[in-house]
DNA sequence: TCGTTATATAGCATGAAGCTTATATAATGA
DNA sequence: TCATTATATAAGCTTCATGCTATATAACGA
């Protein structure tokens, strides 16, 4: 259900979001919960939730006539994992660039092509 | 330099700056080697690259007639900071619910002093 | 100074996102 | 079955993001 980076960020990048899933934190809640709580219509809630829950971030499930929603904790793993390897990748560059000034005696400028 | 959540999740929602993002984990570029990379045009690349430095995600040197980027690695910090929030309200909650349903006995819907 | 290279900006077209109101669907309860 | 409550969808509007081409600016080298 984790959806692809660009639509999970894309899916953050929503301040009225980012407060939906702060909220849902605390444990479930509503659309009508959720539309009380913030200066938006009802309908314009159901759409954030939707793009949420396309992303993966929150999951729903049926009570009566209530769909109540929750986080999905493991949708921000892929966000953990990419900054990782971000920071893997260029700390390993930063390694490599400490090495090549550690030996003076050979500034091999490699002739760039 | 760290924008706000929003803004820095809306720099990281298209595809083609966290491909440059990734290619800069690598080190510096300038906006040419990002065009040619890119099935863009050079000021597309310019447009995202002011996007990505208005979200502090990266910085900019003067080298002549050029302008190399390279990653600002503090810029992802907040975003790891509210999802370990996030995940630490997330907890708190469950262990609460957990502790209420332990011990049946006692309903003690504790107003919260 | 002049031409070249590197980057930025302007102007425009297009498409997507977000909002609203109005309405449809679905479950509940009398 | 009918009214009510909860949520979803539709239609329309506005704003914004992205791409392009054309052009401006800036630094360099001769």
């Amino acid at each position: 259900m984790t959806a692809p980076l660009p639509a999970t960020f894309a899916a953050l990048a929503d301040p009225t979001r980012l407060s939906i899933l702060n909220r849902l934190a605390q444990g479930e809640a509503t659309v009508n919960d959720l539309a009380a709580l913030f200066p938006i219509s009802q309908p314009a809630v159901s759409r954030h939730l939707k793009v949420l829950e396309e992303a993966g971030l929150i999951e729903r499930r049926i009570d009566g006539t209530r769909r109540p929603c929750r986080l999905n904790p493991q949708a921000l793993a892929p966000v953990r994992g990419w900054i990782s390897e971000l920071e893997r990748v260029m700390e390993m560059n930063f390694a490599r660039l400490d090495a090549l000034l550690a030996t003076p005696e050979r500034t091999d400028n490699a002739p760039d092509t």
